[in-house]
This record gives C-alpha cells, structure tokens and sequence, in this order.
DNA sequence: TGAATTTGTTAATCTAGTTTATTTTTTTAT
DNA sequence: ATAAAAAAATAAACTAGATTAACAAATTCA
C-alpha cells in the first residue's frame, strides 16, 4: 500500500499491465527517514533515485567557506537524487537531506537498467521527464539573468507556494540564493 | 556526405545497422543557413532540433527593456533548439540565431518520435543526453551561487575555450550575465 | 584607402544585495 | 509554564557589479 501515490504517480503518464507492476514493485524498494536524516552525503555515491511518498528533503553542498547552499528541495510526487552521481556512480558534491520525515520508493542504478530493458515504456517517460526538468533548469538560469532577487522569489514563491510554507524562510533565501537578512528586507517591501 | 560528422557523433554511442542508418537519414535532413539567419524566432514553434555540423549558434532572448541575453553557445557536434518550444509545439520565447554560417542535421517532432518508436537505442542515447545536460544546467546554477563573476568567466574559458575564441567579448559577457564593460574590467585585473 | 560600423577600454557615479551586529519573535523541549 | 534554542527582523557600513559617457581600436566594405 505504499506504493499507491507512486504508482498513481506513473499511471498519469502510462499504462503499465500487471507483471509491468509486480516487476516494478521488486526491482524498487519502500524506505522511511526520519527528520534530519541523509539519504545522500556529500562524498559518498548516490546509490538511489528517490521517488517522495511523503516528507520534504533539501539538496545543497557546502562551500569553501562551509556556507550551506540549497540547490532544490522536494516534496510529495517530485524525484530527489544527485543525478550527477547518480548516472556516473561517482561520489557525489551535494547532500539529500530530509527536513521532514520522509518516505521514498526507491531503486538502484542497475534496477533503472533492468526497468528500462523490460519496460521501455518508462525509459519513455524518464526521457520526458527529463526534458521537463531541463526546461525548468533553464528557465530558473533565464529567471536568474532578468529577474530582481524580488521578482525571483515571487516567481518561486507563485510557483512553489507549498514549499515556500513548508520551510523556513532562511532556508528558502539559501534556495534562491541570497541571504536572509535581504529575502526579510524584500517581505516587508 | 553531408552525414558524416553527425553518423560518427551517435557512433560514439551506439551501434547503428545499414537499415538505422538509412531510417535515420529518411528522417532527419541537411540544412544550410547563411551567418545572421535565424533558425528559431521569439514567437515562433520551434520546428526542429538542430545537430550542428559546422559553425556557430547563439540562443537568446530579448528582455523587457530589448535587452539581449544569451543563454547558450552552440557549435559543431552540439545539439541546438529550443527545448521547451520543440517539446510542447508552442511559441517559443527564444531565439537561435547563427552567429556563423551554420550547417546542421535537422528533425522534427514527428520525426524524434518516429526514430524512436523504430531505433529504441536512439532514445536511450536522448535519455543519457538529457541527463547530462541536465547536471550541466544545474552546474551552472550552481556555479551562480558560488562564484563571482570572474571566476565565473574562468570557468567558461577553461571549459569552453573554443567558444570563448571565437565569439566576440560583449557576447561572451551577455552569456556570463554581466555587463561587456565588467566583463572588460575583470579580464585586465 | 579611408569612412563607417562594430568591438573593446577606461573611469566616475550609482545601486542591489552583503556583512556584521543587535534585538525581537517563535518554536521546542522539559 | 518556562528556559533554551531556533528563526526572523532591523539597521548601519560596505562591496560587487551596473550604468553612463567618452574615447580608442579593429573590422568591414565601398
């Protein structure tokens, strides 16, 4: 029964046959983390793509100066992982960290292999998920270029209105990448 | 002939039989576009996604004030289009302008989608190029968060160095997101 | 060849956002 | 309910990068 929002999640895209379902069900597993947990650490490899039952994770990296840098957060029916470690099973520069308690279905990189060779029906649907984030990765880059640090939060905060009332308003600054001090200032204008 | 560059681009990849290579090419088609053509215009679907055999492409938008940003380079052996306009079939917000006479392999959606459905291999080689534009795009938001705009500017010349030869300096700067003037200052520091 | 256009430099002034420091408010845990 | 800790607000001094404007070099092309 975890698996019901995950599953809903995939039959918005595509119909999947009943062996399509049991074949995903044991090459993915459930797991559950507590608020303040990692589920990856900067340095050590993403072993998982995360699928969110339930719970909100941040991921960020620590700069030289030890300074914490949100990248993205995630919440229920949005995917948390580094790709970056992820495709190359190299060690990776960021950490996945929940802020809440959170539930994921997760798999592996050789279970993606194995999903994708028997049912090319979700390699369809990664590919196309894909270039939905691709596009929103650009967008947030062209948002970056011509908006004010005003305009972007509101752009985030329009966009993202559960997350941005989910998380602590110095976190959301760290997302869009200014200090809390100024994202404070901007409220009260 | 025309098809060489671009036959031994997915070769890297993967393996295409006599037949592939002949759907392949009864599916995609040579075009050649003179220095100053556009081949996507603000406004406009983009009809195709563009493998670049030679030249040179600039992908750009126009701001409220008809300030000019350029958000890519593009040059051979990189893809072109604009992603969010090819995938939806809407008006895109951008342009892709050749900033040298430019020759390219070109396909439409219908086209994408045919390959697809007959050379699976080819959507998993879009699958593993979407991913890995993807960690490229989110490097670079990364890059905005942490470094200044100088160190931005050498991370663009070491990793673009021929791109960063062979395009004027105040395109550069538009891409880097400052101000030609700054990008002129930083380079003499 | 030289006039026109495009590209690049320099320098002064200005501003969005940072830094540092202090105080107030809210949340958490006992 | 209260102490401690975490989060948010305020404000002054500071800085990276923008803006404006004038000029210099390099290309282009008749």
């Amino acid at each position: 029964m975890h698996y019901s929002s995950f599953l809903n999640y995939i039959n918005n895209y595509i119909d999947l046959t009943e062996k399509e379902i049991a074949f995903l069900r044991s090459n993915t597993n459930y797991k559950k983390y507590l608020k303040g947990d990692y589920i990856v650490q900067q340095g050590a490899v993403c072993k998982h793509t995360n699928f969110i039952i339930s719970g909100c994770t941040k991921n960020f990296y620590l700069d030289q100066q030890g300074q914490e840098h949100i990248v993205t957060f995630a919440i229920e029916n949005w995917w948390s992982a580094d790709l970056s470690s992820f495709i190359t099973q190299t060690p990776s520069d960021f950490n996945v960290k929940c802020i809440e308690a959170t539930e994921v279905i997760q798999f592996t990189y050789q279970n993606q292999d194995e999903i994708f060779q028997n049912i090319p029906k979700m390699e369809t649907l990664f590919r196309k998920l894909l270039e939905k984030a691709l596009v929103s990765s650009q967008k947030r880059i062209v948002n970056n270029f011509s908006l004010s640090a005003k305009d972007q939060y509101l752009y985030f905060k329009k966009q993202f209105s559960t997350i941005e009332q989910r998380v602590p308003q110095y976190m959301g600054a760290s997302n869009l990448g200014i200090t809390k001090e100024f994202l404070s200032k901007i409220k009260t204008e």
